[in-house]
DNA sequence: GCCAACGTTGGC
DNA sequence: GCCAACGTTGGC
């Protein structure tokens, strides 16, 4: 059974549709300790979707991890960081905002809500299944 | 090791 | 533009 997660971008420096575009992208620049430490629990075929902060504040698409994780070294924050490959599944028909994930009662556990700095968390499969229903998408 | 100051992220 | 939350840095 796959797991799923919720990563969060910035769609100026990285978005969903580029990712469509790219179809395949190393998933990387995460540099907190926490997110590091989901990242690390990311398996091969486990479905992420992708939240875009700043303006769009917006679920917008699914995307799927292709391979296992990998270390990240940067010179400028030693240590080891990590990232994994994702693939773009498809884009939600229609995107969920920030606003009606906070009145969805089912999905009022969210870390995002909780805690809106952090970049990746874990999402239950029912969360998952809320939020496709919402954007209007099936696998 | 503690804490104040500062920087960054993200929502409003 | 502002503020809250959190992380980082540097002085002691």
């Amino acid at each position: 059974m796959p797991k799923y997660w919720l990563l969060k971008t910035e769609p100026t420096t990285y978005s969903f549709e580029q990712l469509q575009k790219d179809r395949k992208t190393a998933w990387n620049g995460i540099r907190n300790f926490q997110a590091r430490n989901f990242v690390k629990q990311i398996a091969p075929g486990d479905l992420a979707l992708i939240y875009h902060s700043g303006d769009d504040r917006a679920v917008c698409g699914i995307s799927r991890a292709v391979g296992a994780p990998y270390v990240e070294h940067d010179k400028k924050k030693p240590g080891e960081w990590y990232q994994v490959d994702l693939e773009a599944v498809k884009p939600f028909k229609s995107a969920v905002p920030l606003a009606q994930i906070k009145t969805t009662p089912s999905l009022k556990d969210l870390m995002l809500i909780r805690q809106s700095r952090l970049s990746v968390m874990p999402i239950t499969a029912k969360e998952f299944e809320t939020l496709l229903k919402l954007g209007g998408t099936s696998l």
